[in-house]
DNA sequence: CGGTTTCGCTTTTTT
DNA sequence: AGCGAAACCG
């Protein structure tokens, strides 16, 4: 199909800063892979000055897939295509010295900064507050604010915890030669904004950036992007205000504004030819997010024709929606012959999966579910991956803490205190606290032997990494830990053991095809660095056409499915009672706009009048959402089934047809 | 030291 | 109801 006239106006425009308001469904991908072609084409840019900057691996992947399929493979593979974090990561790795960071340095996940931080604040703080105070710590680093200004600034004394526990927290990670996530962006933007060599230096290689989900830009990602582009605004930005839903974790929306101020020359196109939704389902969509004060309007259309007016179920609890949801899709894939895999049940937080899945278990349909406890938080995957983050980077302690008694080698929290102790006087990592004589000397001679094999280990699989085959280095750890062994004395039984040496080998086979598709000089902590930046979403190449996917709204940004079915729209739920006190409305309502244009064809909105919580039965009132649609389009179905009788006949009696000719196959 | 039990807390979203 | 962390026992 031909570019309507405003992708191709996006497409053409290469003379200054562009920002192309993208509706949902209006083919924003497809402009950003047609641009870079054409950048590429006319000689504009050589490709591997051209960025292309997305917000999940995920997105970038597709990216790449999408622009390879419009290039030859080898430009192809020449062009940035990659997370703002994964960039931020490569301008570190080039500079690591300038922020205070060495060769090999770790980049620690949520759990281990969360347990980092927890060591920080008063003992005893609970759970909660922890989550707070790291909440508190990620939006300070991502706008800028050093621990200094946030502790000047805090208005309670819970807020000055918070940034007592940021300023020591930043000079424990940094003890470690570690960095978290968001030093991924903070420190690079520092580096730039302080040295103009570096910056010039960065400015020539990346000549021209697209930035994808611009409206989830953060503080830190809009400074990164200005400090690149530099005067010469040579930038496409691609966003969409009404999906933005990303506040929680420090997006700015203001950014489209911000930059029309910054570029007076900025040119704006807008798409709202929307090219996946049936009329009826964008009519909803429109009258939903009309409720919202929105800077730059967008009405949706499409030429698709009306289809059917989104469905809304009342239920009376939980089970209740999950049955007749997945009795609905029952019923879809019999009649209609409709695969599993085009159905999708979307919800707002992760619990919210459970009746589901097990309706579907019952029926013996198969699904798949994205997020909850995944691959990367196994334990078994994180031993391994905390060995080799030892192995790169000996200081660590997080690492170090992980392993040193996994596999057990009887170093218990006696020796530990030991090492600890010396490590706190002298001002020196964990791991070179055990190589000190002092602490060696006061061992018993087992616990010395043992200690000594388990340094001598780290340093050996260390040179092994840097200089030889970083993936031999991996197998030889593995061997020399007898981690098979470990993992089958472990687990419950035989079966559970299997699954989880599967996932080590899959880990290793994650480290393989790094090593593969990068640079061959990549060292083991190079690619240990960047399986860091993935997540479990990543991972999900393989759900296939015959599972019903399921999976919350943010994660389902981005994605389209035939029949959507969006769940729980109930009042603390959707909107979320957390979001509403934190004046969060406008954010929950675009998550709804977000679930309801992720639908191609017919969108099903359910809500329970009571659900339990904690054990506890709960009154749910209806989501104002749904008040917020108009009855006027949409069809509801207040009980077990259609209130019309007529249609009930009608749909049992398609039900039975259907069934009798699978049976006659 | 390691495994089991009990308690208490949880459910918003994630690079 | 279900899970993880601390407490407790062998």
């Amino acid at each position: 199909m031909p570019l309507n006239p405003q992708q191709a106006e996006a497409v053409r425009y290469l003379d200054g800063p562009l920002l192309v308001l993208a509706g949902a469904g209006s083919g924003k991908t497809r402009v950003i892979t047609e641009k870079i072609a054409r950048l590429v084409a006319d000689g504009h840019t050589a490709p591997d000055r051209i960025a292309a900057i997305t917000f999940t691996n995920k997105a970038a992947n597709e990216m790449r897939r999408r622009v390879a399929g419009r290039l030859k493979g080898e430009v192809a593979e020449r062009l940035t295509i990659c997370t703002f974090h994964a960039l931020g990561l490569r301008i570190l790795r080039q500079d690591a010295a300038a922020v205070g960071l060495r060769k090999g340095f770790s980049i620690l996940d949520a759990q281990d900064s969360a347990a980092m931080l927890r060591d920080l604040l008063p003992a005893g703080t609970p759970p909660d507050r922890l989550e707070r105070a790291r909440h508190l710590i990620g939006l300070w680093k991502n706008a800028g604010i050093a621990p200094e200004r946030a502790l000047a600034e805090a208005g309670d004394e819970f807020v000055m915890q918070a940034a007592r526990g940021y300023a020591r927290y930043q000079e424990r990670i940094s003890a470690c030669n570690a960095c978290d996530f968001d030093d991924l962006l903070a420190m690079p933007l520092a580096l730039l904004e302080s040295d103009g060599g570096v910056r010039a230096g960065w400015r020539e290689r990346l000549r021209y950036l697209l930035v994808d989900e611009y409206q989830d830009t953060n503080a830190c990602q809009y400074r990164l992007l200005r400090l690149l582009a530099g005067s010469r605004g040579a930038f496409t930005a691609v966003g969409d205000d009404d999906q933005s839903i990303y506040g929680w974790r420090g997006a700015r929306p203001e950014n489209l504004q911000a930059l029309q101020q910054d570029y007076p020359e900025l040119k704006i196109v807008t798409l709202e030819q929307n090219y996946r939704s049936c009329g009826a389902i964008l009519d909803a969509a429109n009258a939903l997010i009309g409720n919202n004060p929105r800077p730059f309007e967008k009405r949706l259309w499409s030429q698709l024709g009306p289809g059917e007016p989104p469905a809304v179920l009342s239920c009376d609890d939980d089970l209740h929606e999950a049955e007749r949801v997945v009795s609905e899709i029952q019923h879809l894939t019999f009649t209609r012959r409709v695969k599993p895999g085009h159905c999708a049940i979307l919800y707002r937080g992760n619990h919210q999966s459970r009746p589901f899945e097990q309706a579907l278990r019952e029926r013996n349909i198969p699904y798949h579910l994205s997020g909850g406890t995944a691959f990367f938080d196994r334990a078994e995957v994180k031993d391994v991956l905390s060995y080799l983050r030892l192995v790169g980077n000996p200081d660590d302690n997080s690492a170090f803490l992980r392993v040193i008694n996994t596999p057990r080698r009887s170093l218990g929290a006696a020796t530990l205190e030991r090492i600890a102790a010396h490590a706190d006087s002298s001002g020196t990592s964990l791991f070179e606290a055990a190589l000190a004589p002092d602490v060696r000397g006061a061992l018993a001679a087992r616990h010395e032997r043992q200690l000594a094999d388990f340094t001598d280990l780290i340093i050996g699989i260390g040179d092994r990494g840097e200089r030889g085959d970083p993936l031999a280095a991996v197998r030889d750890l593995l061997d020399a830990i007898d981690y098979e062994d470990w993992v089958r004395g472990q687990a419950r039984d035989e079966k559970a053991a299997e699954k989880r040496l599967n996932n080590v080998n899959e880990l290793v086979a994650w480290l393989e095809r790094l090593y593969r598709a990068g640079d061959p000089r990549d060292t083991l902590s190079d690619l240990v660095a960047r399986l860091a930046l993935m997540t479990n979403l990543d991972r999900e190449d393989e759900a296939g056409d015959g599972q019903v996917r399921l999976m919350t709204l943010h994660a389902a940004k981005g994605l389209e499915f035939p029949h959507v079915f969006l769940v729980g729209l109930e009042e603390g739920l959707l909107p979320h009672a957390q979001a509403l006190a934190e004046d969060g409305e406008a954010e929950e309502r675009r998550l709804a706009y977000v679930g309801i244009t992720r639908a191609q064809r017919t969108l099903t909105l359910s809500h329970c009048r009571k659900r339990r919580r904690y054990g506890e039965w709960q009154d749910c009132e209806p989501s104002r959402f749904l008040a917020e649609i108009p009855d006027s389009l949409v069809r509801r179905e207040d009980r077990d089934g259609p209130a019309d009788p007529e249609r009930s006949r009608q749909r049992r009696r398609d039900h039975m047809a259907a069934m009798r000719q699978l049976l006659a196959e």
